[in-house]
DNA sequence: GCATAGGATTAACACAGGTTGCTCTGAACC
DNA sequence: GGTTCAGAGCAACCTGTGTTAATCCTATGC
């Protein structure tokens, strides 16, 4: 299987073949990571960036109720926190919801490619604004959406990311994370989750197998 | 008064009197602009970036369903969209949302800046990762919290960046915003942002008169 | 001084979603 | 083959927040 990294880079710069050596030679070292476990914790000042090859993970918070609020996934072909160095430390963590494939890339590394690589140095700065763009979409879509448009947003945001790396068909994926993850990011109780699930489902919108998720519409 | 943005950067950047003589060289061409209006569109491909140096703007969104959801607020010394052009086009607007001056800078007089004030070309790039952070708060603020923490939470967020650039006391501002706006922000409804702002009053938590917002306790 | 308009405030009512606590299922393990 | 446990499913009840729609306040312009 490809790289998901560079294959979710070439959707969008040119890599040279140098670029793309350069890239696999930096990603050789991976590690497995099993689900429910912290790669960052905040508060660190991390010394190397991690890449997601396989598996998702999540940027989370814990509140000071003690409740989970995730704020991003990390899905495969994903990389974090390059830049925290100029922001001092984590302001939130880092955590496997699935059994992942993680390469850590020493920021020596990291530095040693964005000088000499500059199509690469470009993409490390692209990926963080799409970070954000991302942030926005899901503070617009939480909150001030009912919840079955949530989850939906949810499910389609997912398909489409792991459609860029070559993970999903036109229409379905595997979806390694539980309805209790599922509520930490939509900001609903799981009760709720699995209420809107069996909804979306007894509308035909979503299909599931297990893990499989398949959303028919989509591929109209 | 001195400028807000060279004001915010020194509070974490050694900037020297080159760094600032430039900074204030590109931002004398001030623009007054009313409130209500949009800076930027979503869609733009901006050729110039934006500085704040009075009144509050935000970016926002429009939902399907006609309303507003603000993403962020910009205060005095805030700077817009220095990066875009890396993501290619804007995916949200940018309004004012009290009467602002403001200064547009052009691409090129930033690049010039980037490339010959290594400092600076720091600075531009710290702006967005504190934009990414701040969103990341937000998400796990709104939604997710009762409708009083929420809008608590921004007062005093307010609270703090104003005091970075030096328009807030130990404990007050000015807030020139409407019920409206912080509604559209938090995803309340008005009235219910209006229930919320009374509550608060009646615990002593927050006094206001006018448009000043006075924050008893952040004193103590 | 009066008209106007945007903003703030209030009240009555409805419902989405939270909470609690239980049951069911299936996979992993001994 | 039985046990265990995490995850999924289910029902009853309750509350926070939205909706609507009317009223009041305060600046501003004429």
């Amino acid at each position: 299987m490809p790289n998901p990294f560079i294959r979710k880079l070439e959707r969008r710069f040119q890599l040279s073949e140098a670029d793309r050596q350069a890239l696999i030679q930096a990603s050789t070292k991976v590690r497995h990571v099993p689900a429910g476990e912290d790669l960052i914790s905040e508060g660190d000042v991390p010394d190397h960036v991690f890449l997601i090859q396989r598996g998702f993970a999540c940027r989370y918070k814990i509140l000071p109720n003690g409740s989970r609020s995730i704020v991003a996934y990390l899905v495969p072909g994903d990389m974090c926190d390059l830049h925290v160095a100029i922001l001092g430390q984590m302001d939130h963590s880092i955590g496997t919801l699935s059994p992942c494939d993680v390469v850590a890339i020493p920021r020596e590394t990291v530095e040693d490619l964005t000088t000499n690589f500059p199509t690469l140095n470009r993409a490390f700065w692209w990926a963080p604004l799409v970070d954000e763009a991302t942030l926005r979409e899901w503070l617009v879509n939480m909150g001030r959406r009912p919840a079955d448009l949530q989850v939906a947003h949810i499910l389609c945001e997912v398909l489409v990311r792991l459609q860029a790396v070559g993970l999903a068909t036109e229409n379905s994926y595997d979806l390694p994370i539980t309805q209790v993850d599922l509520s930490d990011t939509a900001g609903l109780s799981n009760v709720h989750v699995n209420r809107v699930l069996q909804e979306l489902r007894g509308q035909g919108l979503i299909v599931t197998k297990g893990r499989h998720m398949t959303i028919p519409e989509s591929s109209a």
